[in-house]
DNA sequence: CTGAAAGCGCTAACAC
DNA sequence: GTGTTAGCGCTTTCAG
């Protein structure tokens, strides 16, 4: 008959050596009260049976699971995808994985029913990104009853959080415009229902608003360059044509460098575009897209040792971490051209 | 004193309603051989107590956690990151979470390392991403004691696996730019222990020894724009100059462009460009980028339905799937110049 | 230094 | 329809 081919248990090593499932518990785990000679014959039988501790027995003892939850409601984007990178390897780095929950149903009924079933996955706590596809949800949707941060940048949230501070980076953007002597400047704002395109915008508006920008209405893409692509063309119409554009990310700074190619204008001598994220082509763009970088790395680092933390049982303090942004200066922004 | 703030167990549950542990456990599972009334009652008391299943008895006891591993080496990538998505959502599909263990070392060692430690891991399966920065890893580093899935295209790997047929999207390319009626074409490389650049480039090289594309060496870069920057000034001091570029992924053939403008070429009237990826902004390079698109989602998906066959006991026959690609064209290729 | 016993929370298998 | 028993694989007591 065949023999089982089934995973030996902590007992079939015990057996093998001869020595109880407790001493090879403690071979194990590194306990250091095993005599050096059984720790090597345990060994020795862990080899040869191929033994692997079952995490599963290891969990339900420990009321741990060593891994958190990365809830996201899409991957396929730039900001996200840097976030979980960041948030992966700083929990490898604390010896946990990372679980990933996608909620494809980015309803606000979808998203209760996904943390509904949170607290039933295999993790200690939950980080949380508030992509920017979804607006805000309401802070009962949210009470899974597990350790939870959110990756955003509303600081109105009741949450722990790490995020880019995005209005930080929307000033140092127009500051490096309005430095060139710009002064008739377009914003190309993501969709209205996301915070970090609302709050890029804000300091767009406010800048009008004391008058240090001319009056022009804020221009809505929906982050894809596509977009932009459409909302350049209808920039390139206005008389006189602004001077710069800001774009709320890279994405539609190139669809917006590509109406004005198009156009057959020159980028920045005829309009200066500035970007907001530093993605990985935008230094090769023709021109080099001058832009904001954000450190989503650290970002997710942040929201990772703070998740840490509260699993560790330190209380929830609510506190925000607002990670400052770099301008990155290329070559698609140049002073304000003489017309 | 303060009420114990630990989560309530199915005991629990059961002493309140009144009713044995089973019965909350049948309950909970849609067992149909409960009495309505007392279904009813320990629903209440489940919703009381805000009782949620532990999962890692569950775990324990059906010696299935309902999690995939998803190993790769880097994130930050485009090509892992779409079969990370599609990976994700086939396995949401089906029921489980999808778990990040990505491998920081990406040297031989340091993978045979983490693969020895993947068992341990609360995992049912794995996919391992042969991500396009490592070479090839010997059979015995693979060789975890869990059911195993690549995503690849090199069919001579003895495992089961999905991926791009890379062949046929390089032929594609390739016969797009003759078609144009182009033969001196350069061709920008990946890394050369990248098996999906050699593959590609075989083509070229085939195609080469049948005369139909001039001879010309295949120029290697790093996947990355900017190493395909410094390889397009190169190929622009040959001389003739080639009439088109094959770059073996978007990102160098966004650099080629760059290069091409710097010199004040035109594309497609001076020098034709082809891509391969149809990554996210190609649609939108200055000119629209022409590629070959790869369906990573559906190679994710693929792979994800091999690996949950294998977990449900299924023999592992190393199936292979490969993706056919699809040609798009933009406005980077054109005719063969008159020169 | 080592072993025995108990139990983590849940569910198959069997009573009743 | 419902309850009882046993055990998944491991580790935390507590004895020796």
């Amino acid at each position: 008959m065949p023999r089982k081919k089934t995973r030996p248990s902590i007992i079939d090593v015990a057996a093998h050596a001869g020595v109880s499932a407790q001493t090879v518990s403690r071979v194990a785990n590194d306990n250091p009260n095993v005599h050096a000679l059984t720790r090597q014959r345990v060994l020795a039988s862990m080899k040869e049976l191929g033994y692997r501790p079952n995490s599963a027995a290891r969990n339900l003892k420990s009321g741990r699971f060593r891994s958190i939850g990365f809830v996201t409601f899409n991957l396929t984007n730039f900001g996200n995808d840097r976030a979980l990178d960041g948030v992966a390897q700083a929990a490898e780095a604390a010896g946990c994985t990372t679980t990933l929950l996608p909620i494809a149903d980015a309803t606000p009924s979808g998203v209760a029913g996904a943390f509904g079933r949170l607290e039933e996955q295999a993790v200690d706590g939950i980080i949380l990104v508030m992509s920017s596809e979804v607006g805000p949800l309401d802070d009962l949707t949210m009470a899974a009853g597990l350790p939870l941060v959110v990756i955003d940048s509303d600081t109105r949230l009741p949450y722990t959080l790490a995020g880019t501070d995005q209005e930080q980076g929307a000033r140092i953007a127009l500051q490096h415009l309005l430095d060139l002597g710009h002064r008739d400047i377009v914003h190309v704002a993501g969709p209205d229902l996301s915070y970090p395109a609302h709050n890029r915008a804000d300091v767009y508006r406010r800048l009008q608003a004391e008058g240090q920008v001319t009056a022009r209405p804020v221009l809505f893409g929906d982050w894809s360059a596509a977009s932009a692509v459409e909302i350049g063309h209808r920039i390139l119409q206005s008389d006189p044509l602004p001077t710069a554009v800001f774009a709320a990310n890279d994405q539609m700074a190139l669809g917006v460098m590509k109406a004005i190619h198009d156009r057959g204008l020159r980028i920045p001598e005829d309009i200066s575009v500035i970007g907001f994220d530093d993605t990985e082509g935008a230094a090769t763009f023709w021109p080099a897209l001058t832009t904001v970088h954000q450190h989503l790395d650290e970002v997710g680092r942040l929201a990772t040792a703070e998740l840490l933390a509260l699993i560790d049982g330190e209380p929830d303090t609510g506190k925000k971490h607002l990670v400052p942004t770099r301008l990155v200066v290329r070559d698609s922004t140049g002073p304000v051209p003489h017309r």
